[in-house]
DNA sequence: GTCTATAGAGTGATAGAC
DNA sequence: GTCTATCACTCTATAGAC
């Protein structure tokens, strides 16, 4: 692993621990066990080493989603959750600190923003896409499934923050993809609620750290 | 307004839009107009300005929610949420700094998630004294209505973060109202429909910043 | 690439005059 | 209560030797 790894790691680490903003760069080169010289050889600002984080964690992202097929069915969806969710548990704080990440990096909020904004429309065209197969309602009212679609993105973006906020230590990514489907449900048809991946008796995933 | 009112109201100021940690002790003495010397001999430290805005937050959250009946109805829930709204938008930097406030007070974080647990409980009061009276459909399974309680507070909690992530500039408290009704209505009666406090045709409440 | 050493810019805290 | 002045500390950034 070349230092310029190592320092990445550690940055990861101490940020997920802390957040952003406590950790400084005396503090990742003592980690790494190099100087602080060294690490500004490396990276002159922290600001660098948290867009070079950001760039692994979107290529980490694209990767992942990438293995998933791109056919809208739910299918597809609880997997594509299942990598975002695993995603923002080994880069917890981009989820917890976003805010600061957006006020003091505007390039990467923007970034993300796109992001956001796609992966909200692809919920929206699942939610399309089932009504279209007879798995769900039709809508049943004007903005229903759009709302739908970005508060399912809300559960996804804030289940840590939820966590952190009620003083739950154990992540539980499978409370947050149940949530995410409890959300789809009532929406179901009878032929939706046969091909539905939320299956109430086991519990097929859990995280923790 | 004594000094020390003037010290609560402009911090509270520079909170909501810079954040808690970027604010310096000398920024707020500035906004006042006095000396640091001055602002020290009224709160010592950042953290006793932070408890005493939160005490007072609490205090105004406690009056606003008193004056709504604590009968679990949809009316008086749609009361609750707009006295919460509109305090999460007098004291944003709450709502969107929360785990900073977290991580560094860390007797405010156990206050905070007192209230969070009692909120989530009257949510759920409400839920299950809607069923009971014929508004809401039965339960469709062990834990749903907790899950949706939870959801819900979370609507509430996350609103501000959320329109901050998604770039969203002008404050809507009724959208986050309308998305909280919107996971109870998929649940509703018959009858509770005409109960329902959503009236998709007026808007009646816009809060802008 | 890696180190040591130090300059320079804040920031919080406090002593002491008015 | 309010001010000025200053100290001590922490952090970033950089120069220069190895």
């Amino acid at each position: 692993m070349t230092t310029r790894e190592k320092i990445i790691f550690a940055a990861v680490d101490l940020f997920n621990e802390q957040g952003i903003s406590p950790v400084t760069l005396r503090d990742i080169a003592e980690k790494v066990n190099i100087s602080i010289g060294n690490l500004a050889y490396h990276f002159k600002n922290k600001d660098f080493i948290i867009e070079e984080i950001f760039n692994i964690m979107e290529n980490e992202r694209q990767q992942r989603l990438s293995e998933v097929q791109m056919i809208p069915s739910f299918e597809n969806a609880n997997k594509q959750a299942l990598a975002i969710l695993k995603i923002s548990l080994k880069y917890r704080f981009f989820f917890l600190d976003t805010l600061d990440i957006i006020r003091a990096y505007p390039e990467i909020a923007k970034l993300h923003r796109k992001q956001v904004e796609s992966h909200i429309e692809y919920l929206k065209a699942i939610l399309d896409y089932s009504v279209g197969s007879g798995n769900m309602e039709p809508e049943p009212y004007e903005g229903c499934y759009e709302r739908l679609a970005r508060t399912i993105w809300s559960v996804l973006q804030f289940w840590l923050m939820n966590e952190a906020i009620r003083g739950i230590k154990k992540h539980s990514a499978n409370e947050a993809r149940m949530t995410m489907w409890s959300l789809v449900e009532p929406h179901l048809t009878e032929k939706g609620r046969k091909n539905f991946p939320l299956n109430r008796q086991n519990s097929d995933t859990h995280a923790s750290a």
